[in-house]
DNA sequence: AGGTTTCTTGACCGTTCGGTCAAGTCGACC
DNA sequence: GGTCGACTTGACCGAACGGTCAAGAAACCT
């Protein structure tokens, strides 16, 4: 299935299907959902699934697919201006945190994702974009003095750890406020990467 | 099913099944793996599955039981005679990761089980236990004036997070050496809680 | 109004799933 | 050699799966 001629109201159809099956898979888990499942949940027959994707691998692969841009997008707003590398650093990780606590199931797909064969190749596709984001800040930071010298790509997926880590615990699970987690993560991230007391 | 009483020879069948299934589930994922595949690789009838496993299900869980007590008692041999709380921290890291790194599939399947909703409360359960070891070294630090005082549960949650990124992305997807990345770890975490610096 | 394309229906298909069970084999102990 | 519980077999079950498709409805052209 190449991309398919959509009217308007097409479209609609298509992002119910996709909001209804990330509400799914989040809750039940991808495999255990079926097609059934989300036709019934939005009340049309299955051949409407068919119509808009060629199957369940592709809408999932789809689902992430649009997330990771717009988890990407997300990130690279809210730094654009920031001249400082070690506040670069800072920005993108309170504005990951602060994605994930909006996307919620997403950021459950993600963590599914990255577990099942099928799937991880696109993930680590994906994620090696935001560590690659974060390597060029951290080299940055590095030519500048601000941190020691290190291997860039290992402090970034030290970052990627401690955010998706105490994400999932404070924010999803216990509910705290994500502003209040983003900065205990930002606060034991810098310090990690070495920068000078400050806070 | 409680337990049952098995001979020699039954007990050999339990693991055999246990380690077919722990290769089988590592590899295809939980879902994907049916009980035919299993007992099919071992080349016995389904009957014999049942005979030992009253679900799959249940199956699963003893695997991750078994895992997760293994993986904590290992930690506690290392640490065990070592008096200095933030050396226990490091020690603590440092078995985790190399037994991380023995147990590829077992590592896998923790990383699984916390995304599915029927085996993410095992899983946490087991998680506490391995936080709340962390959370006393890291208090006996604090108290001694070894590090600032913070929250030691979001210290602890962030130190198994850069453990579970950096073993995942470095020891199973790069192979590279288990002790080396270790060292990693260890350096990242320390100072991200607060560690003076002496290395 | 007629014709063309987009969209929808839901019965249907072949396959596979987790799980059962009557029947049989095996080894240990008397 | 007989007996008893531990183990094994594999055909079988109903349910569910992902996916198909002929047929029809709805929207949109001219």
């Amino acid at each position: 299935m190449t991309t398919r001629r959509l009217t308007p109201r097409g479209q609609e159809r298509r992002e119910q299907l996709i909001g209804c099956a990330t509400r799914l898979f989040a809750t039940k888990g991808y495999h255990p959902t079926s097609v059934a499942d989300i036709v019934d949940e939005l009340g049309v027959g299955k051949g409407v699934f068919y119509w808009y994707f060629s199957s369940k691998d592709e809408l999932f692969v789809e689902i992430l697919r649009e997330a990771q841009t717009d988890m990407r997008r997300r990130q690279q707003r809210e730094i654009s201006e920031e001249p400082d590398p070690v506040r670069r650093i800072e920005l993108g990780i309170r504005a990951a945190v602060s994605w994930a606590s909006e996307h919620a199931d997403l950021f459950q797909l993600f963590e599914f994702a990255v577990t099942d064969e099928q799937f991880v190749r696109a993930m680590r596709a994906g994620r090696s974009t935001l560590v690659n984001d974060a390597v060029a800040h951290l080299k940055d930071a590095i030519a500048e003095g601000r941190i020691p010298d290190q291997d860039p790509e290992r402090l970034a997926h030290a970052v990627l750890g401690v955010s998706s880590m105490i994400t999932m615990e404070y924010v999803h699970h216990r509910h705290e406020d994500p502003e209040a987690v983003a900065e205990a993560v930002v606060d034991f991230c810098l310090h990690g990467i070495g920068v000078p007391n400050s806070a």
